[in-house]
RNA sequence: GCCCGAAUGGCGGAAUGGCAGACGCGACGGACUUAAAAUCCGUUUGUGGCAACACAGUGUCGGUUCAAGUCCGACUUCGGGCACCA
């Protein structure tokens, strides 16, 4: 077959018909289909888009063939550094080479024959949607949800920007591999942290991969413990958390982090040179360096003591950088006999280590010992297991009013503010009279002006740019300045689901009601890599509008799944530097889309990916090619009468035994298997092997059931069985459970579980029946037992 | 260090606790052909055997069960995530 030509002919043909459009009065039957939108990075698309959209697309086209109503829209997430990098290196602007990168992707998307509908085509860079992402950060404002403040932030020296907690990896910066130092900037925020609980719980509701699930479950490290209060020696007090209250008892010293703001106050003059120097030394530490677990333990003391409520005893007051300032309260009670960071530290300064938990059993007496066990030497709650001993230190402490239950988490607030051009501009005017002013919603949007130097400088590019930073303020008219910085591309795309259904609607963001109507989305497919960033930040801004009113919903995604890596042929993961990138172009300018695809759905298990072997995308123009002659030959046997009835009987179990699997295979995203059921059809058709009617039938379910697989291949082929209408609208073929019953059944024969062979009966038999027919097979007169499963297995016990 | 995954022929990969290796690649054999390609039909986990067959076999060691690739416990290796989080 000339697969280019025959998807040539078709992609025409739909295109003009319009096949793929989604018809809003169906809404009763729609399922929102949606793969992760792709930044438009490089020229082309990689072997990751077409696994991920040329699948999911199977998935969908399945979905519409058994009578859903699916809206799967496309779009491009096309603000963002690469392209701005990319220009500081070339000159060439952001706007223009983005905008030159989406047409070329929106060319090979549509030759990929996925069943997008492009009416709902969304870019993040055009002012028509941006202009709502302003509008979604002044709502998110207005209710409390966004604040500036100045803030250690993770700063990249190479992009001259701030970047998220989540966009640092190993102390680096995600994009270009600086490492990441800490610095106080004035910066936006977005209270993320207000939603860690419901955050938490929404994950046991929804069905996403467990790994997934456990991940934001530990990126938002919900931890309960307790919280105590220390007052100073000469005034004043300190909280410390912790979730070991039990050691309380074995409290030697506490630590502030050098950042805690108490630390000045307290140092003693004898100690400020050296307290002094200390600060200074930590704060020009990177994350990286800071936070090494090999790094020997520094710190110094204070000078000044703090008595711990529960035995009125003093200890010393240390500083240390092992105590992070963002975590907790910024100080920890130091335990040292229960704790190995305390222990290393007080062996290294001389601090007094005593034991206050033993094992349970006693078996265990090295120190430090970080298990649960029982409280010794702790007055009231001796003897008590750990966790009622937590419990009661807690409970006294609430009584003494110094301290109590506490919870904290990892999670931090989302910091968007970013120092860089090619973004969504931050929509606030900074009045040095009115303070921190919100542009009203009807000035929006804040355009991005084409015009900027946007060469590094460790400033804003638009700061410089006077004509856009100059504005009149618009509570008191008088001179004003916009935010320089421009928004985390993640708050573009922690919406853009909400705006497809609404890509053409002028006067909103998204309509309320219809919104409720076609969210959540039922299935979402893309990149396991997003596990803390998008997908989270997507979670808390739905939950956040909610809270708002204008939508009725709790999470965005019911339904997500991860497609795997495809890695180079030899097995490494593909990159630039290992020269084992494979094109999809290569292959699919030679053979087009449905082979490639189909190679796709078969060579992995979809969830896992693999290796790419281009061995295999030949065998499946192979298999297709098979497809076609038994196709044809059935064609002309269309109006033969089938002669013999078994051997009917026997194509027809094999048609409707593929009918039953393959569907709920692609439902499953379990591609691989559902090409191998059609293989096996296929082969029973050469089995069979006469040119009647009764072939002609398999062949044309056989059509039916791989057109989600390969729409234009399936199209041709319907159209040479000689009808007219699309095989996509056809319904796709369901299993007719009458057809698989037979009327013997092969069983197989174990003895004492070891398999011996198989025996026909009736698949109704009883187990007196089943058991007789094995014990024959077997030569056996009796058995002490017998197990039968009904039509799975005789095992005889002797 | 902690938390998740995964490990099955020469290869990619299948198996609601019930015939391990579906389906395909590769390899080998046969048919067709003057020949090759293409196609069609076989064989293909290992060991022993002419054979029927026997034994072994899903990373390692134990366990539960009539029955374990699958469940439980301990470990090994690889992949991913988190990591001085108190």
């Amino acid at each position: 077959m000339d697969y280019i030509k025959i998807e040539s002919k078709w992609r025409k043909k739909w295109e003009a018909e319009k096949i793929d459009s989604f018809d809003k009065s169906r809404t009763d039957k729609k399922k929102y289909v949606l793969e992760m939108f792709s930044y438009p990075s490089g020229a082309n698309l990689h072997l990751g888009h077409w696994y991920n959209f040329g699948l999911t697309d199977v998935y969908a086209r399945l979905l519409r063939m058994q009578g859903y109503e699916v809206f799967q829209p496309m779009g491009f997430d096309a603000f963002g550094l690469p392209a701005e990098n990319y220009a500081i290196k070339t000159g060439i602007h952001p706007k223009d080479s983005t905008e030159k990168n989406i047409r070329t992707m929106e060319g090979q998307l549509r030759n990929m024959g996925a069943s997008f509908d492009w009416d709902y085509e969304i870019k993040t860079c055009e002012p028509d949607y941006y202009k709502w992402t302003q509008w979604l950060f002044l709502q998110l404002y207005k209710h409390g949800l966004a604040e500036e403040k100045l803030a250690p932030v993770n700063w990249c020296p190479s992009c001259s920007t701030v970047i998220a907690n989540e966009q640092v990896v190993d102390g680096c910066c995600e994009r270009c591999g600086s490492v990441v130092v800490r610095k106080e900037m004035r910066q936006w925020f977005l209270k993320i942290t207000k939603y860690a609980d419901e955050l938490l719980e929404g994950l046991d509701k929804i069905d996403w991969p467990e790994k997934t699930k456990t991940m934001q479950r530990n990126w938002i490290g919900k931890s309960q413990g307790g919280e105590v209060e220390f007052d100073l020696v000469g005034g004043g007090s300190f909280k410390v958390f912790t979730t070991r209250a039990d050691t309380l008892f074995g409290c030697s010293y506490v630590v502030l982090a050098p950042e805690h703001p108490l630390v000045d106050k307290i140092t003693t003059d004898k100690q400020r040179a050296a307290i002094e120097e200390y600060k200074v030394r930590a704060a020009q530490q990177s994350d990286i360096d800071r936070t090494s677990t090999v790094k020997e333990k520094t710190g110094v003391f204070t000078g000044a003591y703090a008595i711990n409520p529960i035995n009125g005893r003093k200890v010393p007051v240390w500083v240390a950088d092992y105590v992070l300032a963002t975590y907790g309260t910024g100080a920890v009670m130091a335990v040292p006999s229960h704790d190995t960071r305390d222990f290393e530290f007080a062996q290294k300064y001389g601090l007094p280590i005593e034991r206050v938990v033993a094992s349970a059993d006693g078996s265990n007496d090295d120190l430090p010992f970080t298990d649960y066990g029982v409280a010794v030497n702790s007055d009231f709650i001796n003897g008590m297991k750990t966790s009622d001993a937590k419990t009661a230190i807690l409970e006294r402490l609430a009584q003494l009013g110094k301290g109590g239950a506490k919870t904290t988490y990892r999670l931090r607030d989302w910091s968007v503010s970013r120092q860089r051009y090619w973004g969504a501009p931050i929509p606030i005017i900074h009045c040095p009279h009115c303070g921190i002013v919100p542009v009203p919603e009807k000035d929006l949007p804040v355009e991005l002006p084409y015009d900027v130097d946007f060469h590094p400088s460790g400033k804003s590019p638009l700061a410089g740019k006077e004509s856009y930073i100059n504005v009149k303020c618009p509570k008191c008219g008088g001179d004003a300045k916009r935010d320089p910085d421009t928004l985390d591309t993640f708050v573009c795309s922690s919406w853009y689901y909400l705006r497809y259904p609404n890509a053409t609607n002028a006067e909103k963001a998204f309509d309320t009601a219809w919104t409720d109507k076609m969210l959540p989305v039922d299935t979402y497919v893309g990149g396991a890599e997003h596990a803390c960033m998008h997908l989270l930040y997507a979670r808390f801004i739905t939950k956040a509008l909610r809270d708002m009113g204008y939508l009725h919903f709790d999470e965005p995604f019911t339904k997500l799944v991860h497609q795997g890596t495809i890695l180079g042929p030899d097995g490494k993961r593909m990159s630039k530097t290992r020269g084992n990138i494979i094109n999809p172009d290569d292959y699919v300018s030679v053979y087009g889309s449905d082979v490639f695809k189909m190679y796709l759905c078969f060579a992995f298990s979809y969830t896992e990916g693999g290796p790419f072997s281009k061995d295999g995308i030949p065998s499946i123009a192979k298999y297709l090619d098979r497809v076609e002659r038994i196709v044809t030959k059935s064609i002309e046997g269309k109006g033969v009468k089938p002669a013999d009835g078994k051997k009917v009987a026997e194509l027809e179990y094999a048609v409707n035994y593929t009918a039953k699997c393959c569907g709920a295979d692609i439902g499953n995203f379990s591609f691989n298997t559902a090409v191998a059921r059609l293989m096996e059809l296929t082969n029973a058709m050469y089995k069979y092997d006469v040119a009647d009617s009764a072939l002609f039938a398999a062949s044309e379910t056989l059509i039916k059931l791989m057109a989600p697989i390969v729409p234009h291949i399936a199209e041709e082929l319907w159209e040479r069985c000689g009808h007219t209408a699309s095989v996509l609208k056809e319904k796709y073929p369901e299993c007719d459970e009458k057809k698989l019953i037979k009327s013997e059944i092969e069983v197989p024969v174990q003895l004492l579980g070891k398999f011996k062979g198989t025996v026909m009966i009736a698949p109704d038999a009883d187990e007196a029946t089943a058991s007789a027919a094995a014990l024959k097979f077997l030569g056996l007169e009796s058995a002490k037992k017998v197990i039968y499963k009904t039509g799975k297995i005789i095992n005889v016990i002797a």
